[in-house]
DNA sequence: TGGTATCTTGATATATTCTTGATGACTTTA
DNA sequence: TAAAGTCATCAAGAATATATCAAGATACCA
């Protein structure tokens, strides 16, 4: 996993919002506040930016006009840990609760201090500085990437099924670590399924025969015999 | 054979508050959510508790009897990086950009929600977990990485069974002191295999093999004769 | 509704790990 | 020195875990 910073100032911020007066709004106090804004009036514009322009911050509002904002926050936390600071004009308690479970540092009701807003802002930036992974994991002739669904092995891109793309997606997600079958089986299908790494097999059989050159000789999904997975790491 | 995965301890919590009823309140409300709860009445408590029973989050009052309650966020963010959020009654935004400022993570004004409480929690603690560095025991030229069950020796990662890591796990967990046979026995094969060493020789002969550099002069998992083995610890 | 892709489950071959017994080296003690 | 105990190692069969194929079940889409 290549592990590039992107850290230059000043810090990049994208404003996710539908309402135009808003964004406007926000772009001034930002950029007055030593920013750089960035712009997405809706969720499938919010995803694309925040993979093109990797802001250092997202401001998110929850009421988009084509995605829910929970599902918005669940996809982009697939592959990115950038900060993510909810607005929202909803006020109800189970909305935050579902943002903040789903992903989100931060959630603020509008209306809202601009004080308080900077505040947030540096909070969670000032915890950030530290990493920001790139979202493609390539290692030898695998690549992956994260934020388009995208696999390449051996020079030609395969076809996952959803269940075999969520689980090379937790592998890569913590290449290089074991993953025992009862964390694979909890995340990917539920509590109940700890006890059957049998599924678990299937999917792993049918995973490398899609991404390994020899599938009986696995060089990337590796077995740890009586414990689980492991995707190998470029370390 | 017992073959469990360590499970993590219940998060840590501090409270901090002056008045004994909402202490009481958040105690039973974080101790019924699977946290282990210490209380705090005052700042100068605060700031030895936190030294003391080294929490994994504080919940931190603003108005405290004996000190502001921003200078204890600066006092403990001059050694800790403790999540700290604060529980104020004070609604004035002033208060929130200067606490916010000084470090704390998070600011909830009262009253608030159990449910929104809880799953601010749960970011503080997500986000902790992540930015901890996962801790490396090294002796010379072995490396146990106990997080990604990763163990390197002479340079090269060696493969461990289920038995020989776990049986490598206790050792690395009390480097330096001598455990006995039957205490191995009992921690690794049940208490049944007690007065049975020779498993626990078999394994270890063969754990020698994969980690020393020749197994007939240990280096790392030395022979207490008529007692049991103990590891070599680096002091 | 039919057709397709995916998921689940069973059967079975293969591979790994565990247990156990045999053997010899070494140490201590009589 | 002999005898007894402890320790290290090897190797083979037993037990367990893993990989794979394929059929039936289910969900999804046009």
């Amino acid at each position: 996993m290549n592990n590039e910073t992107n850290s230059a100032n000043p810090p990049r911020i994208l404003v996710v919002d539908d309402e135009a007066a808003i964004r406007r709004f926000l772009q001034t106090v930002l950029s007055s506040g030593d920013f750089c804004v960035q712009q997405a009036e809706n969720g499938h514009l919010a995803l694309a930016a925040a993979a093109a322009f990797r802001p250092d911050l997202i401001l998110l509002d929850l009421g988009l006009p084509d995605m829910d904002g929970v599902e918005v926050i669940k996809r982009l936390r697939e592959w990115s840990k950038v900060p993510i600071i909810v607005l929202s004009v909803r006020e109800r308690e189970d909305d935050k609760v579902k943002a903040l479970d789903a992903g989100a540092d931060d959630y603020l009701t509008k209306p809202f201090g601009i004080g308080e807003l900077l505040a947030r802002i540096r909070v969670a930036l000032r915890r950030a500085v530290q990493q920001a992974p790139a979202p493609i994991y390539k290692i030898d002739d695998l690549e992956v990437d994260l934020v388009h669904r995208r696999i390449v092995a051996g020079g030609r891109e395969v076809q996952l099924t959803p269940t075999e793309y969520d689980l090379l997606r937790l592998l890569v997600t913590h290449a290089g670590k074991v993953l025992t079958h009862r964390q694979i089986l909890r995340q990917i299908w539920g509590a109940g399924y700890v006890e059957q790494p049998h599924v678990l097999r299937v999917n792993i059989s049918n995973l490398r025969h899609k991404i390994e050159k020899d599938s009986s000789r696995p060089r990337y999904i590796l077995t740890e015999a009586g414990v689980g997975y492991r995707l190998k790491a470029d370390f």
